[in-house]
Parts: structure tokens; C-alpha cells; sequence
DNA sequence: TTCGATCGTCGAAGCGCTTCGACGTCATGC
DNA sequence: GCATGACGTCGAAGCGCTTCGACGATCGAA
């Protein structure tokens, strides 16, 4: 192992030089910081993370802790994950990756033995039990999702309330007096996941200003299911003209299961859904859609941590303005 | 922040038998390992992972390389990062996760700064480019995937060979003849992935053997496409009356496809997959399959990589034996 | 010309931990 | 009753790095 010693040697000067020259922490010369760097090269010279964290600097590693609880639609959160990564390597650091049963202790581990510099924290609950830890000064963090009371907090979102009020806004407009939700699995509900119950929110509040008649319908993540679903919608509620789908394995079984009952989509049935781009435009019909925008979460979320990192004050909450793509799967009523 | 000396003070012992107490590297009493054990639980003490590493201790980080390449399914992999994590907690290490970019100059980077002890990677190509770093000795590693040359390195995976023979072995049993494979997306061979070729070249020694007339086909991993897979599948190939399918978000779509073109599956046309078994017993019909086990080796990778950075000698290749399970898509030609 | 203020560099100290050698204290075996 | 070794503990050194204070050199302002 090359260390900051040899660096030293070669380019003639001394260790704390070379430290200098590396952090910029104190100006050095150009000719010196040359030197230093061919040293660094021609060595391939890489600190040693751990005595660089004893010696008080900081890790340069974030946690991710992403639970993959029943219910959540993994190639999101892979997604996230991935822009996660990439955003934190941009910033010069590593993501550690805590999932299930770690989260509550977890956390703490991390943070407690100053492996980690910050955390981000996915699949949040409106009363998510991990928040207490996170107001606790020194431990710097940013969830994706808003929980039902995010102060003291860093929370970055899609604006899912307003996501679920563009939907109705664009069926309402379309002339559409009954609207279905098919949202999310059960447990997602269950465990008052906060995307889900913002989006409910957002769906109801307009619905009610539309004076439109709603269900809300959770949809198993099964795409088996979907026939059934289906069947089970049109018969319950014979009048349904559209339907707003926040269910990414369901949303091409729906389409399809709408079809073979003899609805064709957009003339009988108008749907939007609330779903990745790639997507929405991968069923028959492409489909109008609020953009589930994962990467731009992630890299958000990262920047918003880098940023307490640095002591720069970050709004308590951004939410991501809903971006409504009219594709050809909605029709007036 | 509560540091040894901290607890040392508090147990009234010096900050070294502190050390010894938790470690166990040298013999301890009862009684003082009694009471350094208290101050711990009071004070909540955690090591300082940096200084720990910093003395000459490991990190206790294993970092999983899982380029997220376009082709591969997502959930298998998160399946496979979740049991990595799960498994590397249990022996008290943590996960850090590499994707994309990453993945060469990742690796490299996490080893030189001794912030990883071993390396696990997935996605492996049979000529990966990644393999020569990690034939150097001080890195340890375990690959997710058997490339064409393994010696000097330690790889773990479904034998995927003998699972393509398993599939076909089971469909010529049953008296057919011309049988199709329905494989990964074109870009996961173009970049000569491990599975994908030894799985074909499974499929093709046991046809060969049984003198069946193949076919194989990449798949498309949008499920939009199956329909035209399976007209192009049924029109090339009139004597089809099996199918191995290897492409999970393909397999429910495409026996929907072929029952609407009036194949009944499995009257007129068997089908075996290679998939996670929950996925086999979602589609109408429950596929006869041989399991992907995901979880498991994400275990076995884990258990054999702490096994290497124990200085315990390991196998160069361990192959799980595929497991066939007849469910209802397979019956008699 | 002289006096600060900067600039650029160095040595030493210290981060929190582990580990090594040393040293007292007991049993034990003779 | 004494050497012997194992046991249990301690102090000091050191891991590789950062950071602090210091100090000569350089430079502009008075």
C-alpha cells in the first residue's frame, strides 16, 4: 500500500504538504501541487479511507436505506438506487445500502460509528417510525416521501397530492363524471405509505371540487388480478368513464383486461396513469401520464444531503411539480 | 460522541482490556468482561469505524458490484442485493453498492482506499473485463456468474448449464420434438453474459443428445412484444409443442399470447421456464420450472466470501444443482 | 527602507482504535 | 517452598491521515 508518506518522499516535500495539496485546505504552490500530483499518479496514491476518518475527516459514504417491503414496485426503487449512486459518486462518495431489518438499527449503526456521513431514507410513512431519530441534530439525512409532519426534516418528493389532483383536473376537464383510483397494493395503505396517501388526497380533494363521482380501488400487484379487477370495476360502477392507475404492474394487464370486457380505451374508457415514462408508453395504448420521475428523486435527495452536508440551510420539503403527458389513452367523455 | 476511554474509565479498566474485552483476542475475567460489557450497553458505545480501521482492523464492508445493465431483471437482482445485505449483517458487515460506471474503476478504488475487505460482483460476462483485477491476490472476491475461464477465482451460481438440460431432459421425456428457447433480451448475449450462454448451451448439448429439432430466440423484455414473438414463433416453426422460456416479465404475457392464438397451454404446447418460483405460479396456467434462487445466492456468495477473508481455502466454482418443479404447464406430446 | 501581512511549507500533535511487550498474581508441580 | 507458566491487565506505540501552530520568504504600503 502506497501511503501519503511515499507521496511525500517523491515529490520532496512533506506529508502535511501533501495533504494540503490534495484538500486545498491551505494554498500551495502551483509548482508544488504539480508535483504533488504526478507523485500521486505515478504511485497511484489512494488516502486510506479509514485513517483519513479517524484522523476527523468524514467518510464520504451515505446510507441508503431502501426496506423492500411487500408492495413497492422494485424497478423503482432500482432506479432511485441507481441515481442515488451515481448522483453520490458526482459527489465523491460511496452509498451503502441498508435494507429491511436494518432500517431502525441500521440507522443508527451507521450513523453511530461514523460510517457514514448522512442518510437517505426511501419508503417513508406518514408516521414513520425512523423519524424520531432522524430530528436528532448530527444526524444529517433527506427522505424521499413526506411524512404527515415533516418539520425539523429534509423530505424531497414528486408532488403527489398535486399528481393526483392533475389527473382528475385533465378527466374532469375531458367532461368525465365518474373516476376510479386504482392505487397501490393494500399494504402499502396499510403501513400509510406517504406517496400513497398524498396521491388518495390529492385524487379525492379535486374529485370533490369537480363534483365527480370516485372509488378507490387498492390493485393487487399481480397481473393475474387484473381481469378480475377489471370485471369487478365496470360491474360496481356501471357508469365509469375513466380511471386514474397508480400501479405499475397493473397498468398494461388493466388496459388489456378493459379490452377483452369490450371497452376500448380511450373511446369507453379514459385512463391516465401515474407511472415512469418508459412505461406509460409501453401498453397498446400509450397512456396519459404524470411522470414518475425516480431518477430526478435521487438525484435530488443526494444534492439536498450534500448540501446539509456542507451547513448550506435546505428547505424542510420539495415537491417535484407533477408533469401531466397527454398520450392517447384519454378522450372527452 | 462515547469512545473507549470513555467506557474504560466507566468499567475502571484500562482502554486496551476495553479492546480485549469486546474482541476476545486475548483471555479476559469474568468479572471485568462483565462490567466493560455494561459500560458499553450504558454509554451506547460503537466503535469509531474509521479509527478501528485505521489500527490495522478491516472495515467490515463488503462492496456488490450489480451493474444495472439494460437487459437483466430487476427484481432478481434486488432480490439478490437484499439477501447479500441480510447475509453480510449476520456476519456484522455492511454493503456497499456499486452500480454502472462504477463497476471498473469502483472496484479498484474501494480496495485501494481499504474501505471494502472483499468484493462481490454480478452480471458477469464470460470474458469480463473486470477479471484480471481480481485475480490479483489481495483482492477477495466471488463472482455471481462462472465466466469461460475461472481459475484463481471464486464464482458461484445456478448451474445453468444443467438447468437448461434439466428443462429440455423433462420436455423430451414427455415425447416432444421440436422445441423452442425463448431466451434473454439480444443485449444480454451481445455482451456474452455468463448465465445466458451456459444456459444455451445446455438447451443445445441435451436437445442434440435427444435429437430434437431447436430453435432459439432472444426475447424482448417488453411484455407488449410477446404476441409477436409468439405468431413469429408458431408461423417459423409449425411443428412447435414446447417452449424453455428464460425472460421473466415475458413468460405470463407469452402463454396469454399463445392461448390467443388458440394453443392451449399445456394440450398443444408445453412450457417450462427458469425463473423465481413465486413468478412460475403467477400466470393462468402454473409453469413447470426450474428455480432461480436468488436468495440463495446471495447467501452463498456472501458465506463464501467471509470464508475467503477467514484465509479459509474456498472452491473455485460451486454450482447449485437445478431444482424442476412439474406444475400444470407440461404435459405428455 | 522598514514593517506588517500574506504565502507556502514544515514538524508535531492527535484522531480513536488495536496490538505488542511487560508485569504482577495466582495456581500448579516438584 | 520455589520455580514455572498461564492468566489478566496495563502502558506505550503506532495505524495513515489531517490539522494546528510556527516560521522563513516574499511583497506591498508607508
Amino acid at each position: 500500500m502506497v501511503k501519503i508518506t511515499d507521496v511525500a518522499r517523491r515529490a520532496g516535500v512533506s506529508p502535511s504538504t501533501v495533504s494540503y495539496a490534495l484538500s486545498g485546505k491551505r494554498p500551495i504552490s502551483d509548482a508544488t501541487r504539480r508535483r504533488v500530483e504526478a507523485a500521486v499518479r505515478d504511485l497511484g496514491y489512494r488516502p486510506h479511507g479509514g485513517a483519513r476518518t479517524a484522523a476527523g475527516g468524514r467518510p464520504n459514504v451515505l446510507a441508503l436505506a431502501a426496506p423492500l417491503r411487500p408492495g413497492v414496485h422494485v424497478p423503482v426503487v432500482m432506479r432511485l438506487a441507481e441515481s442515488v449512486v451515481t448522483t453520490a459518486r458526482a459527489h465523491d462518495h460511496d452509498v451503502l445500502l441498508l435494507t429491511r431489518a436494518e432500517a431502525e438499527e441500521g440507522l443508527s449503526r451507521a450513523l453511530a460509528t461514523a460510517s457514514v456521513d448522512g442518510l437517505l431514507l426511501t419508503d417513508v410513512g406518514l408516521h414513520d417510525p425512523r423519524l424520531p431519530r432522524l430530528r436528532f441534530p448530527g444526524s444529517p439525512s433527506v427522505l424521499i416521501g413526506v411524512p404527515a409532519n415533516p418539520q425539523g426534516l429534509t423530505c424531497v418528493d414528486l408532488d403527489f397530492r398535486a399528481a393526483g389532483e392533475a389527473c382528475v383536473n385533465h378527466l374532469a376537464g375531458l367532461g368525465h363524471h365518474t373516476v376510479a383510483l386504482v392505487g397501490s397494493p393494500p399494504e402499502v395503505y396499510l403501513r400509510e405509505t406517504a406517496y400513497a396517501h398524498h396521491l388518495m388526497q390529492g385524487f379525492a380533494t379535486a374529485a370533490a371540487r369537480h363534483g365527480l363521482t370516485t372509488s378507490v380501488h387498492p390493485g393487487d400487484p399481480d397481473p393475474a388480478t387484473a381481469p378480475r379487477l377489471a370485471e369487478r370495476l365496470l360491474r360496481e360502477h356501471p357508469a365509469l368513464t375513466a380511471a386514474v392507475i397508480h400501479n405499475e404492474p397493473l397498468l398494461g394487464p388493466l388496459i388489456t383486461a378493459f379490452e377483452h370486457l369490450g371497452l376500448r380505451v380511450p373511446a369507453d374508457l379514459s385512463v391516465t396513469a401515474l407511472c415512469p415514462d418508459d412505461l406509460a408508453v409501453t401498453p397498446r395504448v400509450p397512456v396519459t401520464s404524470v411522470s414518475l420521475p425516480a431518477d430526478e428523486l435521487g438525484t435530488r435527495a443526494v444534492e439536498l444531503l450534500m448540501r446539509k452536508l456542507h451547513g448550506v440551510p435546505v428547505p424542510e420539503t420539495t415537491l417535484l411539480p407533477p408533469r401531466l403527458t397527454e398520450r392517447s389513452s384519454t378522450r372527452r367523455a
